[in-house]
RNA sequence: GCCCUCGUGGUGAAAUUGGUAGACACAAAGGACUUAAAAUCCUUGCCCUUUUGGGAGUGCCAGUUCGAGUCUGGCCGAGGGCACCA
């Protein structure tokens, strides 16, 4: 068998791409096919082998389509990993972040991808984050900037502030460390000026998953309901609530609210309630463990008017599971339909009583009833469904002039400073006076200083000696620099705009190239960013729109597809050390052994390939072993795309013996004698390449490319079998072709060097698929009683009686129908007959 | 707790969307070639039957239908998202 030395014809035709790489077609119609740029850590993983890959199977299809395809990449190089690498190897942020560039380039390149280099950027230099800046004041001079003192979540570890989002069950994404409340003036981007927006547009978003769409649906969280007032007894004042549950007040029994509702200042000297505070403070705002945490309270003694029942009070309490940070900080309180306020009042003996009927008799609840019902004991209400009740009792509210209808979203604005070095610094300056302006934007970029002094703690940049002192430009006047710098979700939030003018000194984009590449065609990313990445990029496409009329763009990314995880099997030695996957061997009965002393290995599950786990393979040294093409074979073969993948090096190594098996045929056929051509053979041949063609194509389309390759294994089966037949040379070689145009989207360097040696003149072009070839013909299965007796062979598209006629003899279902009465025959064209006989 | 998704051989998975269940591959067992191994090729895969055949079968239990992996209801199990959002 003849074989091919994968390593010299990668090398040949990545030299080619990187020459020519470019999919350009200039009469076709744009694709923008992009995959998340990577974070660069040092080297790239299987995570990232897999998203190129997909990537590069549809850049290149498309190309072959003839498309005019833009496939760009770049680096997502700010963030803090940098920072703790200086500090360990004493390298530079930018030494260290431009060294793993240049490594993860060449990586990227031995994988064969068919990246238009030239449009590379990297977040991290001055030419990216330049426009970046502007940008910044762009949405500060709209009013999509705001300065606000919050309570944040402090990472005591990093010495950062993390977003909401950052926060993983009460612990820093990053460190693990358990996140404090610390109160800080910082930046924000006003998201949920678009609340409404990214929500509705969602609709229009046919090309994501739905459970993209939903997760963003969820983290938006638009509720309806209204704001009311209720007036303390004592002086009138009164406190604000907000319910989505308006139908259910005259079952209220108590008013609650947040520790930090400003009617707090006048408990502040009661040591009582300080130390309330304190113990709702330290749990955390977000821990998992507080949401089945006992909910306490601390009585005012205060009382409210129930705002119908002029003889009713309601007590005031603060409430440790009362938010701030949600609506009005308070509530009220109704034990029967909401099960915290249920507990509540289980534990301060509060009135429990059901405004809404459960349809049982019994006024005795073990937990609270939040279904559907018709009201009682409510009045007005009485008798209503729930929602009826609600609308009448707004309106009721309404005309009282004690509140008014309101949708409240849960999306809060994004936080967007961080106290660290490796990152965009945000053009703000500080006058003496107080007040707080942008830079002017001529005196972009402002540029982090190389100077720096990573192993102080807190901010490099505030301690830096002289950064930070300037002079305001127009006025001359002191000032010092803002010396936080942008979230790196920021750097992510535009890059795909920057793809379409990445030379652009003068602005971040081009009008011209953002109105011929965007939206984005196909996205392509880890399930990971289905909520932040996705929601700021919508967020920042939809603020540049509103102040740049000429984008005309609503939306960035027209379709999405979210890949799995690339997962591998741990292993643990007996001293419970972890162990990479090189550094074991398997024996019999599927047991492992270290592979130094053969001591005993235990095997954990496969998981996400992990550092820390060592349960990672390098894919550098998988291509050096088995070739590009094998590689890329494999992670697309084994598994639909969107689940989980386990890697196996038994599987690298099957996918390279059927490359090599290509490779056989390829040779073969240019070495074929010839033959008597039989038509009947020719045409049968010729039609079954055109059908798995057909297939192939459509495959690819739905991204199952796990199926296509299915296919492949049969045509290439088929291939084989065929070489003997009554088929001609010229047929044979020229359905091989189309073959290897098929496959040029999955192994790029294997097609291109046997189209070569088949003397392929335009290798670039997807083959024809012949429709009227599909005509065929189709199996049809006979069934009796819904039981298939045989599998016939028939002419495409026969109708009742033709088949009835064919099949009356048939030898296999006959004895079924002997002496039995045919009730019904049942006829789908195509697909079955199906007589329902009588026993 | 609420919301969502998924349960098919030893394994990864197919199934034209209600019409031949297990395509295609991996692994295994047996065989061929070979002095041997590697490589390559062939065969097998639940139950009954020597074969021809026949039967059961897509997490479990019901239902709809001529026909259910696919639709409906209930249960069991796994994974994911949100997390006191009033």
């Amino acid at each position: 068998m003849e074989r091919v030395n994968f390593q010299v014809i990668e090398k040949k035709w990545q030299d080619i791409f990187s020459k020519k790489g470019k999919l350009e077609n200039k009469d076709g119609k744009k694709f923008y096919c992009l995959e998340m740029f990577p974070y660069p850590s040092g080297r790239i993983h299987m995570g990232h082998v897999r998203n190129y890959t997909i990537g590069d199977v549809i850049a290149r299809y498309k190309y072959l389509k003839g498309f005019n395809v833009l496939h760009p990449m770049g680096w997502d190089a700010f963030g803090l990993p940098a920072e703790n690498a200086s500090k360990t190897n004493n390298l530079h942020p930018k030494e260290w972040t431009n060294k793993n560039i240049e490594i993860m380039k060449n990586q990227l390149k031995l994988l064969g991808l068919s990246i238009n280099w030239e449009h590379e950027i990297s977040t991290c230099s001055k030419e990216y984050y330049k426009h970046q800046q502007s940008l910044f004041i762009d949405f500060y001079k709209n009013g999509l900037v705001s300065r606000k003192e919050t309570y944040v979540n402090w990472d005591p570890v990093e010495k950062t502030v993390l977003a909401n989002e950052q926060v993983i069950n009460g612990r820093g994404w990053r460190s693990n460390a358990l996140v404090q409340r610390k109160k800080l003036s910082q930046w924000f981007f006003n998201i949920t000026k678009f609340s409404n927006e990214l929500l509705n547009d969602l609709s229009e978003l046919k090309g994501w998953p739905e459970k993209v769409k939903l997760m963003q649906k969820n983290w938006i969280g638009k509720s309806f309901g209204c704001e009311l007032e209720f007036k303390l007894i004592d002086d009138k004042s009164k406190i604000n609530v907000f319910t989505t549950r308006p139908d259910t007040l005259f079952g209220a029994s108590f008013l609650a609210l947040s520790v930090d509702h400003p009617l707090s200042k006048n408990f502040l000297k009661d040591n009582n309630f300080t130390k309330f505070k304190e113990s709702c403070n330290s749990t955390g705002t977000t821990e998992e463990a507080l949401a089945n945490a006992e909910k306490i309270g601390f009585n005012t003694k205060l009382f409210v008017e129930h705002p119908f029942l002029k003889d009713k009070k309601l007590p005031v309490y603060f409430a440790n599971f009362v938010l701030m940070d949600y609506g009005t900080g308070a509530i009220f309180g109704c034990p029967a339909h909401d099960q915290r306020d249920y507990e509540f009042a289980k534990k301060y003996n509060l009135e429990i009583l059901k405004v809404v009927s459960d349809g049982k008799n019994s006024d005795e609840l073990t937990e609270a009833y939040t279904g559907a019902g018709k009201i009682i004991n409510s009045d007005f209400l009485n008798n209503l469904e729930v929602e009826q009740a609600k609308k009448i009792i707004i309106d009721k509210i309404e005309n009282k002039k004690i509140g008014k209808r309101k949708t409240l979203f849960r999306l809060k604005d994004w936080g967007i400073s961080r106290q660290r070095y490796w990152g965009c610094p945000i053009p703000m300056i500080y006058l003496e006076d107080g007040s707080v302006v942008p830079v002017e934007k001529s005196e972009l970029p402002i540029e982090l200083p190389d100077d720096i002094d990573l192993n102080s703690s807190g901010n490099p940049l505030e301690s830096h000696p002289s950064w930070k002192n300037t002079i305001q430009k127009s006025t001359g006047k002191k000032a010092t620099r803002e010396t936080d710098t942008l979230d790196t979700f920021v750097d992510s939030s535009w890059y795909f705009l920057r793809f379409c003018s990445p030379k652009d000194l003068s602005a971040p984009f081009d009008q011209k190239d953002i109105n011929y590449w965007m939206p984005v065609d196909q996205y392509i990313g880890g399930i990971e960013h289905a909520i932040l990445h996705l929601l700021y990029s919508r967020f920042f496409t939809k603020a540049i729109n509103k102040f740049d009329k000429k984008l005309n763009l609503s939306e960035p990314f027209k379709n999405l597809f979210t890949q799995g995880m690339v997962c591998h099997e741990s292993y643990k030695d007996q001293g419970g050390n972890w162990l990479y996957p090189d550094e074991v061997e398997k024996i019999e009965n599927k047991k492992v052994v270290k592979k130094i002393d053969k001591s005993p290995v235990s095997i954990g599950p496969p998981e996400s390939m992990s550092k820390s786990k060592k349960n990672t393979v390098d894919p550098e040294k998988m291509i050096k072993q088995f070739g590009a093409d094998s590689v890329r074979w494999f992670i697309l073969s084994d598994s639909p795309p969107e689940k989980d993948i386990q890697w196996s090096d038994v599987g690298v190594n099957s996918a390279n013996k059927f490359l090599q098996k290509i490779w056989n045929i390829n040779i073969l056929i240019t070495k074929r004698r010839s033959v008597n051509a039989n038509t009947d053979i020719e045409e049968d041949f010729v039609r079954q390449i055109n059908s798995f063609a057909f297939k192939i194509e459509n495959s690819i389309e739905k991204f199952r490319f796990n199926v296509a390759i299915a296919h492949f294994y049969e045509l290439f089966n088929l291939l084989k079998d065929c070489l003997e037949n009554e088929i001609s040379n010229k047929i044979f070689k020229d359905n091989l072709i189309k073959v290897m145009k098929l496959l040029m989207p999955f192994t790029p360097h294997l097609s291109n060097e046997c189209l070569e040696i088949l003397n392929c003149k335009n290798p670039n072009k997807w083959p024809l698929i012949e429709k009227n070839l599909l005509v065929d013909d189709i199996k049809l299965a006979i069934q009796i009683n819904g039981r298939t007796r045989d599998i016939i062979n028939v002419k495409k598209d026969l109708d009742k009686d033709a088949i009835l006629k064919s099949v009356s003899n048939n030898s296999k279902t006959k004895k079924y129908l002997e002496d039995k009465k045919i009730i019904k025959t049942i006829f789908v064209k195509n697909r079955i007959i199906n007589y329902i006989i009588k026993e």
